[in-house]
RNA sequence: GCCCCUGUAGCUCAGCUGGACAGAGCAGCUGCCUUCUAAGCAGUUGGUCGCAGGUUCGAAUCCUGCCGGGGGCGCCA
């Protein structure tokens, strides 16, 4: 990315360099300033400079200034140094006008693509909810968060493997054998047992025999299928679906056991095992079998990690659990660091939890008692593309409660509606111009020196963004940001849309071409960052 | 007790690798449809950034302590 940012920073390096001080660019920064007043670009990097220099700022930002008067960054108009030290930069016009070509240019498929990931092979583990039951709005809401961050990665240059972990064997398993069988049988489901009705429809399809076992891994697939198809709706596919069992039953374990064992990491405790984990950092050691000889679910766990890493080979191995597994974490680094692989490798993202609210009623609900909202029926109320927006409108690090009836009801309030707008108004000007039979010159014969409005400067300011907002957004794990930039994106859109008539008797030709063109680029953008977020760009609504 | 998140406008949330007077949406109030879709635009009201210290030229942002909210500390998965 040779940006405008780029050629600054390192026109500031060698000023810096001609006063006889070095300083690393990670140091200082060369930013967009809050008010527009303040320049097109601003630096601190005087300020940061100072301290080294034993100089007031503002003198240090006279001297950067005095040698950029002399040694001008391309598109530079003037300079200034304001408040405490920082130095404004006023550019020319022409660097919005140069990158509005490179976006329309490089296209969808290019614009905002970025090689930070270097093709890092990473496995992406996320939703995973067990199938003892259709996947509700509670364990599916960060599933679209998943997939955006797979979406983003990929984008980025990662060579990405999504992975849906089917915890299809264990205690549970066995307790929905029992409820199915209950129900079949015509007696109630007790206490411990799955109760929502959908076990009861299971049963009347299950002609299996009498066996917890069987009857439980019938049903686990039955809903497992449920869960995929809800999924599907979602929009979300798997790249992998994993099973278990099939790490149980391969012998990886016991493999694992041995492994541990073999480094002294592993202590019979009467006929359990525990393992030594609190060496690597751990509150406390684990058990890994029980005493009745089953493995433990953290053994599996192990093991199937082992199976990401060493097996199949990433690099790099992100998991995305419910923060109601937060005690998951430290014993799974500790076995990583254990067995030799690296926990830093290994990357756990937390989602807090989401409380559904109906108006000022808290929901509460219980997979166990069946009393909760499906995640499908959400998705039928809301459509897949705004349910998708809703989970990634806020940071993952924040428990959030989400109002069903709001939600439903207000639909204004829904961002999906603003953003899909802007887009589908792109979409009607390119409609209007077809139809008016308007052929676009080449890109080389527009003249885009006319894109001087206040509307204009102000999207195409944004517009360049999008490629920093996309690597920032992957590097933070944090799909949200793109959200943002669309919201932010959208109203400078409709801003632009209602005060600049791209076709009209009142516009010269000359400058109708320059704003197709911009509207073009604002395109290309906007149908990036919604395919990232896996929402839907709407032609017209 | 320990660990992870979190506390910013009436509500939902950005901003948190320190920077220039703290932002947006919704709700409230006021304007704008003879031109490419008013699911829109423009204006306006509203904040001791949980509290107290500390570091710094500069703190919503970093550090410490306290207070509040959510989650976790299984031979359950």
């Amino acid at each position: 990315m040779s940006s405008v940012q780029d050629v600054i920073a390192s026109s500031l390096s060698a000023a810096l360099e001609s006063l006889g001080v070095r300083i690393d660019p990670s140091q200082f920064v060369v930013e967009r300033p809050a008010r527009i007043e303040h320049g097109e670009f601003a630096t601190n990097v005087a300020m940061v400079a100072a301290k080294q220099l034993g100089e007031k700022p503002r003198s240090v930002a006279e001297r950067i200034c005095e040698y950029l008067g002399r040694n001008p960054v391309k598109y530079q108009q003037r300079l200034e140094i304001a408040g405490p030290g920082f130095i404004n930069f006023f550019l020319d016009y022409g660097y919005l006008h140069e990158e509005l070509v490179q976006v329309v240019t490089l296209g969808e498929d290019q614009f905002a693509r970025s090689g930070i990931g270097s093709g890092e092979r990473v496995q992406l583990e996320f939703c995973s909810a067990n199938p003892t039951g259709p996947l509700h709005v509670g364990n599916g809401w960060w599933a679209s968060y998943g997939d955006a961050l797979a979406r983003l990665l990929r984008r980025c240059g990662y060579d990405v493997s999504t992975e849906y972990y089917v915890n299809d064997t264990g205690g549970q398993i066995r307790r929905l054998g029992e409820s199915l069988l209950a129900r079949r049988a015509g007696r109630e489901v007790e206490e411990e047992g799955y109760q929502g009705d959908y076990v009861r429809e299971l049963a009347a399809r299950y002609s299996g025999p009498d066996d917890v076992v069987d009857a439980g891994k019938w049903a686990a697939e039955k809903n497992l299928e449920t869960i995929k198809s809800s999924l599907d709706k979602l929009g979300i596919h798997f790249d992998v679906w994993f099973s278990q069992a099939s790490i149980e039953e391969s012998g990886a374990v016991q493999e694992i056991l041995d492994l541990l064992d073999s480094k002294g990491l592993l202590v019979e405790e009467d006929s359990k095992k525990l393992f030594l984990s609190t060496r690597f950092g751990d509150s406390r050691d684990r058990y890994l079998v029980k005493a009745e000889g089953d493995f433990t679910y953290l053994a599996g766990d192990i093991a199937y990690h082992y199976n990401k890493f060493v097996v199949r080979g990433f690099q790099r191995v992100i998991d995305i659990f419910g923060a109601d597994h937060h005690g998951q974490v430290a014993s799974l680094k500790a076995a990583m660091d254990a067995i030799g692989i690296g926990s830093e490798r290994l990357e756990i993202i937390l989602g807090q939890m989401v409380s559904l609210l109906s108006g000022a009623d808290r929901l509460k609900f219980s997979k166990r008692k069946g009393n909760l909202i499906p995640l499908e029926d959400l998705v039928d109320e809301l459509g897949p593309s705004a349910t998708r927006l809703l989970s990634l409108s806020t940071s993952i690090d924040r428990a959030t409660s989400v109002d069903i009836e709001k939600v439903k009801a207000e639909s204004m309030d829904n961002p999906v509606y603003y953003i899909q707008y802007a887009h589908a108004r792109m979409a009607s000007i390119e409609r209007v111009r077809d139809q008016r039979g308007i052929e676009m010159p080449d890109l080389s014969q527009i003249n885009l020196s006319l894109l001087v409005h206040p509307r204009e400067l102000a999207l195409l300011r944004e517009l360049t963004i999008l490629p920093e907002v996309v690597e920032e957004a992957a590097i933070d794990r944090a799909p949200y940001k793109i959200t943002n930039w669309l919201k932010e994106f959208s109203g400078l859109f409709h801003s632009f849309y209602h005060d600049c008539y791209v076709m009209s008797d009142a516009v010269e030709m000359e400058l109708t071409y320059a704003r197709l063109c911009l509207v073009a680029g604002c395109k290309v953008a906007v149908r990036v960052a919604l395919s990232l977020l896996g929402v839907e760009a709407l032609e017209q609504m």
